[in-house]
DNA sequence: CGGGCCTCCTGGTAGC
DNA sequence: TGCTACCAGGAGGCCC
């Protein structure tokens, strides 16, 4: 579930709540978290004593720097983490994985229900994105619109499937794909073939917007507008424009959920 | 290159 | 009531 707007967030909680504090202790509390290229001891002997700078995000990727000059720890959320900043010890959510314990007794914590998500270390943040052959971050500044939908442009398939490719745009997931196609009023099945390139500009400009919106809602702890798709992203869920029954499909192997009314095929 | 299907993983729930 | 089977979802792998 996390994606550009959650861990958007996320960003702004670790920037708030770990930002120039030094790291006493590390607990790995299930190193199935870890990607193989860390073990527990490598993470500690790398953070501890070290103080958290800042955080970049590319993505649904949330990069953390620290003192620690042989690169970034990196945390990917996979569908059900989140990071908790702890004043103490009681506030550690449940299926905490992983606790930076800093010299003020706070902590900033890493949940993962699932354990879908991942925990690294990636000495170069440009290199790591060559790497994972992401595309642009869906909100990057150094990229038009135009040269959004023109990377859209030269794809094949449905619409809401090279959305969600990370190595076309980074940040979208299933979720978000939902609610750009329902704002844009096109049918989950839509193909990219069946648009005009004016058309793929218009999902991208309002694809934007969206994600931006998104973003500074869950940053400021806003609803989403009354209008959005994702609250009602569920069995039984009606439309929020006619108020009638959403449907869910099938699109590329996931669930689409979408108004019959609003987004004709 | 894209789609379909599988795997990872857990917990909530639909359905029997 | 109590069980099982399925499903959510991001990402990656494998095959067609």
């Amino acid at each position: 579930m996390p994606e550009l707007p959650d861990v958007e967030k996320f960003k702004k909680e670790i920037e708030e709540g770990a930002v120039g504090r030094q790291v006493e202790h590390v607990h790995v509390e299930d190193k199935r978290i870890l990607d193989d290229s860390v073990t527990p001891q490598s993470l500690g002997k790398r953070l501890k004593g070290s103080q958290i700078n800042g955080s970049r995000r590319h993505g649904k990727f949330l990069f953390t720097e620290t003192d620690a000059q042989d690169g970034w720890l990196l945390m990917h959320f996979g569908m059900t983490g989140y990071p908790a900043f702890c004043a103490s010890e009681q506030d550690k959510p449940p299926h905490t994985r992983l606790v930076l314990e800093f010299s003020d007794n706070t902590s900033l914590a890493y949940a993962c229900q699932r354990l879908l998500g991942k925990i690294s270390w990636v000495p170069d943040f440009a290199e790591f994105l060559e790497a994972k052959g992401l595309g642009p971050d869906a909100l990057a500044e150094d990229i038009s619109v135009r040269d959004m939908a023109t990377v859209l442009w030269s794809r094949k398939g449905t619409l809401k499937s090279t959305l969600m490719n990370q190595e076309v745009v980074a940040g979208i997931g299933n979720e978000w794909s939902d609610e750009i196609l329902f704002q844009c009023r096109l049918h989950p099945k839509t193909e990219i073939g069946d648009l005009k390139f004016e058309d793929l500009c218009e999902v991208c400009r309002s694809g934007r917007r969206l994600l931006r919106t998104g973003a500074r809602a869950n940053c400021n702890r806003h609803p989403l507008p009354p209008h959005y798709l994702t609250a009602h992203r569920h069995s039984d869920g009606i439309c929020p424009k006619c108020q009638k029954e959403l449907e869910k499909i099938k699109v590329a192997g996931r669930p689409a959920y979408y108004c019959p009314n609003c987004q004709n095929p």
